[in-house]
DNA sequence: CGTTTAATTGAAAGCAGTCAAACTATGTGG
DNA sequence: CCACATAGTTTGACTGCTTTCAATTAAACG
């Protein structure tokens, strides 16, 4: 998945992993008009409760989707990365529940929200490459349920970076058995409710376990099955290469 | 809501709410054949990894979605209601990645998948009323990301009751101020990451403090205002009774 | 009425949070 | 290029929420 080039085949590259697009359907999201904008680090791409009737994705970098309880506290609800959606619940619902912050320089392609819809209600095949994706977004976030539900500290962390290891990689951004950490321990805490603290203490007992190794924002792990084991990683939920076909069959 | 009639009807209620639908959308769900079939408590509708061709609807009951972690955890994800789909993300992608389960007798109504595919290709506001039906349930998910990870055992607890009474209220099954609990004392820790325990003594500390009123299985609370307080509920991820038309503009 | 399942309670242990301080990057302006 | 400011990381001591284990009571069911 190339960042530079076409700034919408991030996202065309995803669709092929959950629906089989033709060539025309290729030839019409790539004709979209579209235009860029960049968000440095901490910068909002969606504000709480913003209503916006534009359709955005993500191109390059990586942001997370957070919402804030009554008294303060926040949790990271999903993580961005190139070729994902960015507002995909705008589609069909009126508040956008959930803010979104860059944590890495992004940049964001963002198309008339109409022209979609034409091309949703035209192009059976697209519509079905975007509610595939909506779905996956979804199985993503139960998995998280779990993850924060039923797993300690030790293990929800694991969790975290096989997650990131996964879906960093087809983006490119993973160099075999590491990649660039985008989050800072405060993030990963919010991400899988813990204190910033203990996500310190838990990630130096990983690394003292010779689980995890830590260069300054690279994180590697010679070991990948037994990341894997701890943290109980089983990548189905991410639904990686799974297609069905246009008309619904399994390929 | 009516569960009985029509056993479809639930569902195309849920329809209304987020979508407006043509008498003539409305006469062609109505049309569909189906087939009914009834789970008793404990009971699965899905088995974990079962491939089935079918789209199921609950017409009547009460379902939990729940997963498994490698080490023998549940953690349930999501709760079925009348009128839900119960396997939606099954449209899309191949795995079904959770298992449900009955926690009250439940009536489920089946019909065949391809009957639904030809429905959506053909009716672009049918297919919008189960791409929203998608997203709430995605933004439901989302909801207790942030209720597991970010608050204690009281808020979480009072959070969940806040949501059954929210959600069955529309289906007929909330009496004003109270409601049926659907769940054991052991569900509603799998639902908010506690232990069974724990739960039993948050409860009574919920009605020590007059929050919540217990008879049998009856959950009241005289309070909802003191009770949403506690939870730090606010029912906008519910997204009930945001209607967005069949063009896709605001109503 | 006996059996099974669910709810309840107590005591002890542990995982994670809180508070506070020191240290280390990272970046900026002089 | 260095001094300073800021943000992020690290560490220690202490607290406390939640779990664990075990046992008892109550409810549901055939």
């Amino acid at each position: 998945m190339q960042t530079s080039g076409a700034p919408l085949s991030p996202m065309l590259e995803k669709f092929f992993l959950n629906t089989v697009l033709t060539e025309d359907d290729r030839a019409a999201i790539m004709a979209l008009p579209f235009s860029l904008h960049s968000y440095n680090p901490g910068k909002h791409i969606i504000k709480d409760r913003a209503i916006s009737a534009d359709f955005q994705a993500l191109v390059s970098g990586f942001a997370i989707a957070y919402k804030t309880t009554s008294d303060g506290f926040r949790q990271i609800v999903g993580f961005l990365l190139p070729g994902d959606i960015i507002n995909i619940q705008h589609m069909r619902l009126i508040d956008d529940d959930c803010s979104v912050q860059a944590t890495m320089p992004c940049m964001v392609a963002v198309i008339d929200e109409t022209l979609i819809r034409n091309l949703m209600s035209k192009r059976l095949t697209i519509s079905n490459a975007i509610m595939a994706s909506a779905l996956i977004e979804a199985s993503i976030s139960r998995e998280w349920i779990v993850n924060i539900g039923r797993r300690n500290a030790r293990a929800r962390i694991a969790h975290l970076f096989c997650e990131l290891a996964t879906r960093l990689d087809p983006c490119g951004l993973a160099q075999g058995q590491a990649f660039k950490l985008p989050l800072t321990q405060q993030q990963i805490g919010d991400a899988v409710g813990l204190t910033a603290v203990h996500v310190n203490r838990t990630i130096k007992g990983l690394i003292k376990d010779s689980i995890l190794e830590q260069d300054q924002h690279l994180i590697s792990f010679p070991n990948w099955d037994l990341l894997k084991k701890v943290a109980g990683f089983n990548d189905r939920y991410l639904h990686l290469n799974k297609r069905i076909t246009a008309l619904g069959h399994y390929q």
